[in-house]
DNA sequence: TCCCTTATCTATACAATGTTCAGATTATGG
DNA sequence: CCATAATCTGAACATTGTATAGATAAGGGA
């Protein structure tokens, strides 16, 4: 299973997969998706070249993992995010609702290159297993919005789609300079009025 | 000036600038904008591999260049969407919005490896010149509606990063194969109701 | 404990890539 | 008509992804 934390300790022979992930999200992170080296994540590990390719078929499977443990990172992101709201209430739902969109385009913005990787068609995506977490986040968010009356079921019908769509765009426009980050909000704000929440200012 | 039409006359030697440009788009339409190299391009055109130094400092100078030359392509297949619609009242002017988007999706999703490479942080895209032809569309639209009443100033403010991030956020999504491309309507339809604009249907 | 099987890693090699540079060719204009 | 600039070629270099064959280490049954 291996949960995956940063740090492990048996490194230089061992979890050799995790490591390659690790290393290759540094060097993604500073250079972009494109301009990934297989042979720089080998040597930044400290391994030969050749050694990847018993745990991964290929550079496109290395950058389909990566995919997913971002994935992951993206929605702890979030989680953390909505644990920050308390309250139960209706208003509450829709804070939490606020603060997740806030989360996700935060952490979209500050990791361009690795959004890039995520969105921009370098790796598959396993939408049952690893998207499910954010993507249930979501669910579970307009779930609650439902619930509580503040959209109505028109409203919440594709909802997951219309959210994803204007706060993912909003990302990747911010991310390719092509949209201030200080416009999130209006953005944010347009989605709501799209569900029928009303905006309390 | 040089407008790039796709077919031009002397081609072997001459226009090289333009020929390197239409073959590359060819490769980055089959292959994927990552995955696109200097010399297939060259060796397409029948030149050699230094030869595109003369005309593009980089790699990167041509992927600039061919993004760019995407974003007319876009625009032009807007335009020819706006013009099909015929009246001059309220409800063309919405018609032509509705179309507007429809065939941005059309050809994002038709094209994903072009508009990868438009979006997708391979190019520098030159806001002021090019970019500003599909901007300018879509603000001209959004001051249509407005003239005509169709939504209000507080609708209008912001109205082009609300309406782009939507529409590029689907295109990207279905693109990737995070949601079907028959969920659009439905995003359209949000769209036009955080606008204000009241569905006719 | 010893040995055999399996997993893991190294060494080497190969074709393809981006890029550079010196030289050849062509066009241009005074 | 010729000198000067623009354009293109050829060969070279370092780096890339990847395949193959062999080395090393680990693990488990006798």
């Amino acid at each position: 299973m291996a949960t995956r934390t940063a740090i492990e300790v048996p490194y230089h022979h061992g979890n050799l997969e995790t490591a390659l992930v690790d290393a290759a999200i540094v060097l993604v992170r500073k250079y972009g998706p494109d301009h990934l080296s297989l042979r720089a994540v080998s040597a930044e590990v400290g391994v030969s070249p050749s050694a990847s390719y018993h745990h991964f078929g290929d550079k496109d499977a290395l950058v389909s993992a990566i995919g997913n443990v971002l994935f992951d990172r993206l929605a702890i992101m979030q989680e953390k995010a909505i644990a920050k709201v308390n309250g139960k209430g209706a208003s509450a739902s829709i804070k939490k609702f606020e603060e997740m969109g806030n989360a996700y385009f935060a952490w979209a913005i500050s990791e361009p290159n690795l959004y890039r990787l995520m969105l921009g068609g370098f790796c598959e995506i396993n939408m049952d297993e690893h998207e499910s977490k954010a993507w249930n986040l979501l669910r579970d968010g307009l779930d609650e919005l439902a619930a509580h009356g503040v959209i109505d079921k028109s409203a919440r019908n594709g909802g997951e789609v219309i959210v994803w769509s204007a706060v993912h765009g909003a990302s990747s426009l911010a991310i390719e300079g092509l949209m201030p980050p200080s416009d999130f909000p209006l953005v944010l704000k347009s989605i709501k009025r799209s569900l029928g929440i009303k905006p309390k200012d």
